[in-house]
DNA sequence: AATGAATGAGACTTCATTCAT
DNA sequence: GATGAATGAAGTCTCATTCAT
């Protein structure tokens, strides 16, 4: 939409160049402290061209954006149709640990996000937050869905709170991974995270049962 | 340490009124983009002044750190004590509910912690985060152990992970709650904020019997 | 290398306004004091600009110093090889009066080098010194070499030695001119700066016979 | 003369605390990046004071100088006594000795005087120049002409001109003492700075006997 | 008489953006 | 269409000086 034809009509390697550079940039510095001076040098191309490309650093910023949640979408779809037909806490766990995998391969993806999140004045930040919350939302009541109609859950949950807190766990384990790639030695983790998968799964257990659960 | 006499012999309630505005402007902006051009502007003292007081900017965010943590630190403890004696879910759901009254008024302490986790170049940002983060992880594990000992919790749970849960949901909700002040239509809530007690108390509940339990 | 391509870039009646203006700042006021703000209201040139020529108030002094010593050391050897075939201590004279003439045309050089030799802190300042005195001292023994060669000074004579007599006797020339452009009215010259040429030749002689000398 | 009463009230052990750290504050940083900040952080003494007794930087500057000049002064005229008798050369080598050993101990002494000589805008610069290149001048005629009387010296040779040659021995050693003491592995010196003793008998030899002497 | 808090000019530097080539 | 030189606002920080206490 922010973008010129003339972007358009760069060879699609080229585009893809620019917009994994400035995803970086971003992804590193947060919106305000990206230095589009750092980008063209490192990207080796003229700072006029970013201009003539996207009018603006927010035209820039928001075409990222757009490049970014449509890596992490295509990625969420596929865990969710691979796992159809497990039980409901499988999937969660799965989904968790594809959250993390993607962290791992592609830090700076979940980085934007927090960016986006916390940062001050972002250019459209309301617009932009919304369409990754309400996603995650989604996916995630969906999941929980299957798992009332297929019985495993009982059809009084309620979906929205459960949903709260399944989201509130996958971020805090998605949070945590992000952190630690910032910080290695910060120990958020409560647990190597080479031990991820053992851990996401006992938390899973926990979540299921209910603190006031026998164990 | 990093104050300067000349700090220390104000009125304190000038103190107060500049740590006040510096808490201020860190918690809008994060760390890099706050301007002491806008703080002492906003505050009505020269730029010189700022220095005077506190060598650097790095030296009046880490003042304004420590003013916002023994805040927080002092609201927490009160709740401990006085939530004493009541069962471990209870004082979990009034535990949120003071973190969420503590932000309601006062939204800037959460915010700068947000800013500290997400922001990439905070002077001694991983010395901060482990001060805070160690302080809320033992804060809960201490919640959960004299729910074990009172013989409401089962005594083979695995704390750290309960933790996790627990802080997971917790976060989960101050985060709403902030971000909710930047963005007041973004629906982060899942619910108005006016019913944030309803929702808390719901929550709990579902943590404590879990995802599989009976409704 | 402490050039930015842009600046290579530049038309060179451009680089040399600009380099010219720093030289003169730099002469006058020392590494420390001069101020690009006056550099770039002198030059009509916006401040940005410097920072897009030298990275660096210490770039920009580092490239003004290598102008301002390859001016020098030309013109020096343009001299040592017009008065090749001269006896030695017209070549001395011939030196002292290069010197002096060269101050004459263009007296923020000699300023540039002192405010280098004195000043505290200005960046690779030992490196700097290095580069000039060695280049000093060489040329004087080179002469005097070529005085023993030729039979005209004692093969006895310790080159080091008479070299730092020589030495002295130029800077002191040379200081006394620079200091003379400062403060016309100092007097530091003995004599009027007219009767140089009279007064530069009646110093080499005396240098010549020794005080101990027969007049 | 710019000195407030307060300062003369002052016991004369605080007066010459208080000159002494500013000589080495001036001598060090040289009269426009000296700072009074750190000059009264040094001294631990309040920052008004020294406006109170000096009115001004400059008023404390030409203090400083003042204070500085009369021990050299003092030395030097020390050295004139002692050396009576002794004939020309010898009290040469000797003044040159004295100096070297006076900044050996007192470096910032020579350093000021460097600073007044090569700095640009120093109040009063061209006075205090003259107040001391004067003084050192006479000196050296006065050496020479108690030479002539003597016989030593030829009575035809012009002692402003021979005062010239000397002085300019005697400021070159002191130049590079002082430089050393800046930069020591500058190697201004052209041989260790142990070896100075020795190293000045023999220049003054060759200053004694000519370039073209005999050796 | 001594203090030291307050001040604001001016220092260097970074950056997004414009526009002639 | 691409370039990159030019710009100036805004950033952090230092400093001499003033003046109420």
């Amino acid at each position: 939409m922010a973008t010129s034809p003339t972007f358009q009509n760069l060879p699609s390697d080229k585009q893809e160049r620019i917009l994994d550079g400035a995803l970086s940039e971003f992804a590193d510095k947060g919106y305000a402290r990206a230095s589009l001076n750092s980008l063209v040098a490192r990207l080796g191309i003229a700072k006029g061209s970013i201009f003539q490309y996207f009018t603006d650093k927010a035209g820039l910023f928001a075409h990222v954006f757009d490049f970014a949640v449509n890596r992490v979408k295509n990625h969420l779809r596929g865990v969710r149709e691979e796992t159809r037909g497990a039980d409901v806490f499988t999937r969660i766990r799965l989904s968790v640990l594809a959250g993390l995998g993607l962290i791992e391969k592609n830090p700076r993806l979940f980085r934007l996000y927090l960016k986006i999140m916390f940062e001050g004045d972002i250019p459209f930040r309301a617009q932009l937050l919304q369409s990754i919350l309400l996603f995650g939302r989604d996916y995630i009541v969906d999941l929980l869905r299957d798992g009332v109609e297929s019985g495993e859950l009982d059809p009084n949950l309620n979906l929205e709170l459960a949903a709260f807190v399944v989201e509130a766990v996958l971020e805090r384990f998605l949070v945590a991974s992000a952190v630690e790639h910032m910080d290695p030695d910060l120990g958020l983790f409560a647990a190597g995270q080479e031990r991820a998968e053992e851990l996401v799964g006992q938390v899973v257990m926990v979540l299921k049962h209910g603190l006031a659960g026998k164990y």
